[in-house]
DNA sequence: CATAGTGTATATATACTATATATACACTAT
DNA sequence: ATAGTGTATATATAGTATATATACACTATG
């Protein structure tokens, strides 16, 4: 398991590494049940404090990506497809959120924004 | 004119009189080129600072809803309604276009969104 | 010009959030 | 016991958002 940090990277430390760590195992290089490097091994390696290998770690639980047994390690999870569903509808949730903050703004109203919504939905299947 | 703000939102102060003004403006209230309170008169109604008034005149103005001369006050800005709230649409529709990708890749219906979306609308008027 | 209205610029205070940390603690296997 | 593992607490630092006071500049009108 190969991570890169950079300083010059607009992004947090721990979120590069959870990103990295996402794609690594969305692409199948890792298998469920497959360990992961331990926080401590990890942040001796970048050199950057456990705290921050933890928050990346524990934003991959949070995500349902890896699952984390203390005294053990972390272990890529059962590709348990529903908790990144959870993750996607909460993404989906936001965006909806904005689209109503602006409609309720220029009295848009519900219909006018479900109406869009099929017709973005129905649009081109994707 | 009646402006009025709340300490328990939790929005800021100058975005609740933004948003009231741009609702005033957008329901025909008012006309193109009529004088808006000024903003010493409109913060020592609300006991608040000019600078915070200022705050939310600038952000109207940045959206085309009202213009500013200094020395003489602020107005109404000649301007198509239709086409702010066009505006507005097609920024909602952008947020509803993120939203209806993430739903599509994660297998999230349409009723789902709508169902979301109507929650979402319906919720808090702020 | 004087004046009383208007908006503007500068510098500042305060609170909140995000990011990252050190250190001490607790769990697990051998 | 020991050497791994993850965890909890308290803290430091930086950045951003919100709101302000005060002094300045523009505009109309006597």
């Amino acid at each position: 398991m190969n991570i890169i940090i950079s300083n010059s990277s607009d992004k947090p430390i721990y979120e590069q590494i959870a990103t990295q760590i996402k794609k690594i195992i969305i692409s199948g290089e890792v298998s469920p049940g497959d360990a992961l490097p331990s926080m401590r091994f990890l942040a001796k390696e970048l050199r950057i404090s456990v705290i921050t290998t933890k928050r990346a770690y524990s934003d991959l639980e949070r995500d349902g990506f890896i699952e984390t047994v203390a005294g053990k390690g972390s272990f890529v999870a059962n590709q348990n497809l529903s908790f990144i569903r959870e993750e996607q509808l909460r993404l989906a949730e936001e965006f909806l959120q904005k689209a109503v903050d602006t409609a309720k703004n220029s009295d848009i109203t519900c219909k006018e924004l479900k109406d869009m919504l099929e017709i973005l939905y129905g649009g081109e299947e994707a």
